[in-house]
DNA sequence: ATGGTTGCACGGCAA
């Protein structure tokens, strides 16, 4: 495999935000962008703005209105077939393979605001979902090949992942019973948290600030929702570059309209 | 303690 770079984003509407992308592509040059939160269906696609900007190859997994993810490439890209792991079957994951490497790319649920499984069935499913998928990584655990998961999981794990770890206890994406899932869902796939081995705890990193902030750079409310994984057949590749090979653009969040998630690159050398 | 904003699609839900 060669020196890529690969970037993920929530977009949040890629009809809405794909001259946004163009822009950011533009600053990043990312080879590969995986998206979450498209909102359209597969033949609603901007498959011709993405050409435009220098990624001919797309794989688009998506539904009317929500959710949706999309991997677009530079180099060629061969849709792989998705394993059962939603549930309900929402779009919300796909794999691809590109250049012999396989990218999984995730839009875990939200799961709504009561964090109570009892009386919230949107966190209920979050869970069957994170334990349908703890199944599935562990099940290829062992594969050999090369592997990333990227995506907007919708948990900070990690206590620096948040502005507030102890006011953030009881808000869903932070709540133990996600964060520990989230953790052991990552071992048990054979997967490394790149970005956090290269920007170690207690450093905070995020990649999501609510649009309920007025001043969401004064107020730094954020949490780190994005993340990319690598298994073991990348760690050396992704750690090589320090922590110049990762990077939030923290910019786009300060275009006009903007998705409320910045991107994330990882370099893979 | 509460409400704050956005997108889809055109009312209210999901985030």
């Amino acid at each position: 495999m060669r020196a890529l770079t690969l970037a993920t984003w929530n977009i949040n509407s890629v009809r809405l935000r794909a001259p946004q992308i163009a822009r950011f592509a533009a600053d990043a040059r990312p080879d590969i962008i995986c998206l979450q939160e498209i909102k359209c269906l597969e033949d609603q696609f901007p498959y011709a703005a993405f050409a435009a900007m220098g990624y001919p190859h797309a794989a688009v997994t998506g539904q009317k209105g929500m959710h949706g993810v999309a991997v677009v490439s530079r180099l060629p890209l061969e849709a792989l077939e998705p394993h059962k792991v939603c549930p309900k079957a929402e779009a919300r994951y796909q794999r691809v393979k590109v250049d012999g490497m396989e990218i999984l790319n995730f839009y875990i649920p939200a799961g709504g605001d009561e964090p109570d499984p009892v009386i919230n069935p949107r966190f209920r499913h979050k869970l069957d979902f994170l334990d349908a998928l703890e199944t599935y990584l562990a099940g290829r655990r062992d594969e050999p090949g090369a592997r990333v998961l990227v995506g907007d999981l919708n948990i900070a794990p990690l206590e620096h992942d948040v502005w507030s770890h102890k006011q953030l206890l009881k808000v869903i994406s932070h709540t133990p019973v996600e964060t520990e899932a989230l953790e052991r869902i990552r071992i048990a796939g054979g997967f490394a948290d790149a970005p956090r081995a290269l920007v170690p705890e207690p450093e905070k990193l995020f990649t999501w600030w609510s649009y309920r902030n007025r001043d969401w750079r004064k107020s730094n409310r954020g949490r780190r929702l994005d993340h990319i994984w690598v298994n073991g057949a990348l760690e050396a590749a992704a750690m090589s570059g320090g922590r110049a090979g990762l990077r939030v653009w923290e910019d786009c969040r300060d275009w006009d309209k903007p998705s409320d998630h910045a991107p994330v690159t990882l370099a893979l050398r």
